[in-house]
DNA sequence: ATGATATGTGACTAAAGGGTAACATATATT
DNA sequence: AATATATGTTACCCTTTAGTCACATATCAT
């Protein structure tokens, strides 16, 4: 039971990885720039986190010399939105729209049974 | 080191639990209608994935009676869009189009060593 | 009330994954 | 060639977590 944007997910799912892309964001850095971002962290730990997120493709690599810059890639991003933004989820307005008028429905019961 | 998103990009690392969004994007579910799309798994290992999705705010719960129905949430996944797709970053085109041109340069510059 | 249905809880097991330390390779610079 | 710089690899520890089993509670129908 693996959907195609396993890699992804489990790449999202540390919160150092994703301060490593928020890095990125900005615009591409070499390996040694993201180690001296974090301090508190050993050099080989940002390289592994590195390279789950290359694996994953949210990050690509371009060597040059003995440097290696690391570039965010937004395309999974995207894809994970629109797996549940897609056209065939419910409106996301009248789906909670609707949720908020079940709660409410809810409170009202729980007003009559005294709760 | 820890952000506000933590338990959505928790919650969204399972392949289960996110067979269980998918499930309940077309529209509300009760648990054990959810438990009857999961043969290979106990019912209790699915209500478990409904509480952690229940508290990153992925799924909303109402309760009628003896059933309670799970309902897909995805504003949580609308932020995780829009943190790094958002205005500070390099534009998708754009950036994809540089990395494009790098690999490109890359390329010819193996070819000349002959790798 | 009583049985059936639907959901909630506690304790435990086993595998996955984040962390470090020590070692190895490759590239630039003098 | 020799040194410093930048990145890659192997082996190991420990916490987290997905999974199960057994038991408990709440609601509907008769």
């Amino acid at each position: 039971m693996d959907d195609a944007l396993d890699a992804v997910f489990k790449a999202l799912a540390d919160p150092t990885r994703r301060r490593i892309l928020d890095l990125l964001k900005p615009g591409p850095r070499t390996t040694g720039q993201l180690c001296g971002a974090f301090d508190e962290l050993s050099r080989f730990a940002v390289m592994k986190h590195l390279g789950i997120l290359a694996d994953a493709g949210l990050v690509l690599v371009r060597r040059e010399g003995r440097k290696r810059f690391n570039y965010l890639n937004t395309v999974p991003i995207r894809q994970v939105y629109e797996r549940w933004m897609g056209p065939y989820a419910e409106l996301w307005s009248s789906s909670l729209l609707r949720l908020k008028d079940h709660v409410e429905k809810d409170l009202n019961r729980d007003d009559k049974d005294g709760k």
